[in-house]
RNA sequence: GCCGGUGUAGCUCAGUUGGCCAGAGCAGCUGAUUUGUAAUCAGCUGGUCGGGGGUUCGAAUCCCUCCACCGGCUCCA
């Protein structure tokens, strides 16, 4: 007999060799109707796999994240067998269950999958999971494993196999597709009810753009058909917040195939926004002991030389721009690091000045590959926040600590709740990808660290995404279709220092060599507005809005007091507009409601009369009759206190 | 850069067995209407059918090529 722990902690008697399955019919038919996977010790088991030894078990549904996982690793083989009889002779690389769905990476040979295969395929799933199929888990030695793939030529599962440890391998079976596996999957097929394959892509093996590209399918299947239709509902409603579509409809950003991809035209309404964020960083800033410098537009390629970054990007920036006459190479910035070095250099500084902060709205120019484009999220010319923190060795983690406030403060201004700090150290076996001292780079990594806890972040950190000169803090957000960007960042650099010869005199009378952080609590105003655009679908708070509020007379009688209550509200430093159309009153309320302006005042007899107006609140409806004192006064105070928080 | 897809008016989209001067709604303009909480009516303007090349008596439609955009991959100082 063994002990089962249940969750609830209570302790159950079974027979050795009883699965998780059996256990769930043991609690109830229902339940072990919906058991997915069962979670033995904390490692996640296939439903019906033996359990020999007392355990602490949890069973998994389509309600746990790792029911859901299990499921969609299921539907990968599922897709894969289907294409398999669909297409006899494909290869097969990888199929991982992903945050969505799943997907499989195939060696489709000389047949091209386009969007017409994926419903033949998504039927032949859905006829297969009808017949119930059951996952069969096979423990293999590493020889047989070979011999079945090399049977059938798919090197690479071979390759994959080569990689693992014999008498730790295991086979899955379901119907007529065996699959190199370690599970765990679901008991059978006929919980997959519902199948949408989403889309196709190129994927290099092994995510080595050296290496062969594999078609990618992704997918995601539910075990209800009602749960498919919600989750498509769902992806439209997230589409309706894409920043490229709201930029467009809203006004506030476009492009143009003349001016070139990836640069983008701020129109009016947007330039004034991403205003009104910089003004408010830069009183923040102001407050926090920043100094404002500029920079120009393009360096002396020996700046760059310099700095470092020639070596490491100079093949994939944009080509130098050259002189008629004296034969100089100029590089639009890539950065503004190096122009911030170079002004610290201008004077000898004493110990007593630092910390030292320059801080620039700097534009910047970067080559990115045409394929990863993407709206003001990845661009070629975008605007840093940037700044750079000269300090003493000591002075890394108050100066830290500091950024990270100030990073709080705005994202909390913006109601920013849902992200990810990430902490990006070194890859300790690429060790040759970064410059620097092995010393200095402990030293950054462990004041990151260590200010992380102090500050009581709640981080993930990640080896090898440093910067090349030095780890980094970001912080980062997810867009309306999930996709994560980074928008602040926090680097510490020990390294340009060095190559700038960047010192100070300390209270010793010798010469020291300060740090630098860099630090963009936006990132880059593009990204950043991109991000504010999606998280609130359009509809900016109103210290931000473009247009805060429009008048909508009655008629044209009414002109003359909607030009009195304009001049009154402009007054009061209310952005105010008429829509003096001769349009009814729906409509302009119809339109005003979907431009997102956030208030509009309907003035009519009643209202001019007694020097009132009516006010409506976009997405709320009416909220009645006020002043125009009582109505200014209530603009204002929300815009004072959206702005200060702190 | 790579794989797959898309590209028709300012916007959203019809228009594929190749064939009258390429269509609609919205927006814009003009006029009528003077309007009370999500679309008043009428008329008009507007398109090198992404660019270039080719096939054909004839191309938005077929072929080639380039560009941009969309979904991924790789990359991201």
């Amino acid at each position: 007999m063994i002990n089962i722990t249940l969750p609830d902690n209570t302790v159950h008697q079974y027979q050795s060799g009883t699965s998780g399955l059996e256990i769930a019919k043991n609690i109830s038919e229902g339940l072990a109707r919906n058991v997915l996977s069962v979670k033995v010790d904390g490692e996640v088991w296939d439903a019906n796999r033996k359990i020999n030894k007392d355990a602490r078990i949890q069973l998994l549904t389509w309600n746990d994240l790792e029911g859901k996982a299990t499921m969609w690793h299921s539907s990968a083989h599922l897709m894969a067998e289907a294409i398999e009889q669909l297409y006899p002779g494909v290869k097969f690389g990888i199929g991982p269950d992903i945050e969505n769905g799943f997907y499989y990476d195939i060696d489709t040979g000389d047949k091209v999958l386009t969007d017409a295969d994926l419903l033949t395929i998504e039927k032949k799933m859905i006829e297969i999971a009808r017949g119930k199929q059951a996952f069969i888990r096979e423990e293999v030695s590493k020889e047989e494993a070979l011999r079945h793939f090399t049977q059938k030529g798919d090197e690479y599962k071979m390759e994959l196999i080569g990689e693992l440890t014999d008498g730790e391998i295991t086979l899955y079976k379901s119907g007529s597709f065996t699959d190199l596996c370690r599970g765990p999957h679901i008991p059978d097929t006929g919980f997959i009810k519902a199948v949408k394959l989403t889309s196709i892509a190129g994927a290099y093996w092994r995510g080595d753009e050296k290496r062969k590209q594999l078609t990618r399918v992704y997918g995601i299947t539910f075990p209800k058909a009602k749960e498919l239709e919600e989750y498509l509902v769902l992806l439209e409603e997230a589409k309706k917040r894409d920043h490229r579509k709201l930029g467009k409809e809203l006004e506030l950003f476009t492009f143009s195939q003349k001016v070139g991809a990836g640069l983008p035209l701020w129109l009016p309404k947007g330039a004034q926004l991403r205003e009104r964020l910089e003004q408010y960083l830069k009183q923040v800033q102001k407050e926090a002991g920043y100094l404002p410098v500029i920079t120009p537009h393009i360096g002396n390629v020996n700046l760059y030389k310099t700095s470092g970054h020639f070596d490491k990007y100079g093949a994939d920036s944009f080509r130098p721009i050259t002189t008629p006459v004296e034969g100089e190479a100029f590089f639009l910035k890539p950065m503004n690091c190096p122009h911030h070095c170079e002004i610290f250099n201008t004077k000898p500084h004493s110990y007593k000045e630092l910390p030292i902060r320059y801080a620039e709205f700097g534009t910047v120019y970067r080559y990115e590959q045409s394929g990863e484009l993407h709206g003001l999220t990845r661009v070629r010319g975008f605007t840093q926040d940037d700044a750079h923190i000269f300090c003493t060795p000591d002075q890394i983690k108050p100066e830290f600590k500091a950024v990270i406030k100030i990073i709080m403060r705005i994202f909390k201004a913006l109601d920013f709740n849902d992200f990810i700090t990430q902490i990006s150290l070194r890859d300790p076996k690429t060790p040759e990808k970064y410059i620097g001292s092995n010393e200095n780079w402990e030293k950054a990594e462990n004041a990151i660290k260590e200010v992380a806890i102090e500050e009581g972040l709640n981080t993930i950190t990640v080896e090898g995404e440093a910067a090349f000169y030095g780890p980094k803090m970001d912080f980062m957000v997810r867009d309306a279709i999930g996709r994560k960007w980074q928008l602040g960042t926090i680097q510490v650099d020990y390294n340009l220092p060095e190559r700038f010869d960047l010192t100070y005199i300390g209270s010793d009378n010798e010469k020291h060599r300060p740090v630098m952080i860099h630090r963009a609590p936006f990132g880059s105003m593009e990204r950043f507005v991109a991000v504010l655009i999606e998280h609130c679908a359009g509809k900016f708070p109103i210290w931000l809005a473009p247009e805060q509020v429009i008048i909508l007379p009655i008629s044209e009688k009414y002109q003359k007091y909607a030009e009195k209550v304009s001049q009154f509200l402009i007054n009061s430093d209310i952005r105010a507009l008429i829509d003096d159309r001769s349009e009814k009153t729906g409509r302009k309320i119809r339109d005003a409601e979907m431009s997102k302006i956030p208030y509009m005042l309907i003035v009519g007899e009643k209202e001019e009369s007694k020097n009132q107006v009516s006010v409506r609140k976009q997405g709320d409806g009416d909220l009645g009759i006020f002043s125009l004192e009582s109505f200014a006064e209530m603009i204002n105070s929300e815009v004072k206190r959206l702005q200060e928080v702190k």
